[in-house]
DNA sequence: GCCAACGTTGGC
DNA sequence: GCCAACGTTGGC
């Protein structure tokens, strides 16, 4: 037997929906993708280091109107090697990354509820114990980011 | 479209 | 190791 599981963990990804919507992740294959494309540090260790199968994840769309949380998604499957980080014809293609040592990394994740009503970033810079979040931070940028279990406890209960 | 904030790169 | 220059993110 596996070793009792820590306790889930939560997480926020940003995806501009003009490139990847929650609507195109519901409409793929078993409703699941591999989160591929990170370029950022901070990003790919979550993703590689943190983010374990059954962690649940606020689905976000950036750069659009309004900015919102409009989904919950599941991890399934747990960080491997990103393959578009060594294909040459691919816009996210790394000349510095090695199959023999990748420097980027990726989970699959499954579309596992769309939010009745998308939650927006405006909305929830007024909510009470959520000053903390990531997502709120003064320049924040992070794709991959945790969000704490009362931050994911107030927003699920919004 | 603007631009502040941020991460990365590269010269020194 | 510093830091200016650059490219990107993402709200507005």
């Amino acid at each position: 037997m596996p070793a009792a599981r820590s306790a889930r963990r939560y997480w926020l990804v940003k995806s501009e929906p003009d490139s990847f919507s929650f609507h195109d992740l519901l409409a793929a294959k078993g409703r699941t993708t591999c989160w591929d494309g990170v370029r950022n540090y901070q990003a790919r260790n979550t993703m590689r280091d943190d983010m374990k199968k059954g962690d649940l994840v606020f689905f976000y769309h950036s750069s659009t109107d309004p900015a919102a949380i409009v989904g919950i998604a599941e991890v399934t499957r747990e960080a491997y090697p990103d393959h578009t980080a060594l294909d040459p014809a691919d816009s996210h293609f790394d000349p510095k990354s090695k199959a023999e040592s990748p420097t980027w990394w990726m989970v699959d994740l499954k579309a596992v509820t769309t939010l009745a009503q998308p939650i927006t970033l405006a909305q929830l810079r007024g909510v009470k114990g959520l000053e903390k979040m990531v997502l709120l931070q003064k320049g924040s940028r992070l794709s991959v980011q945790p969000v704490s279990g009362k931050e994911w406890e107030i927003i699920t209960l919004l």
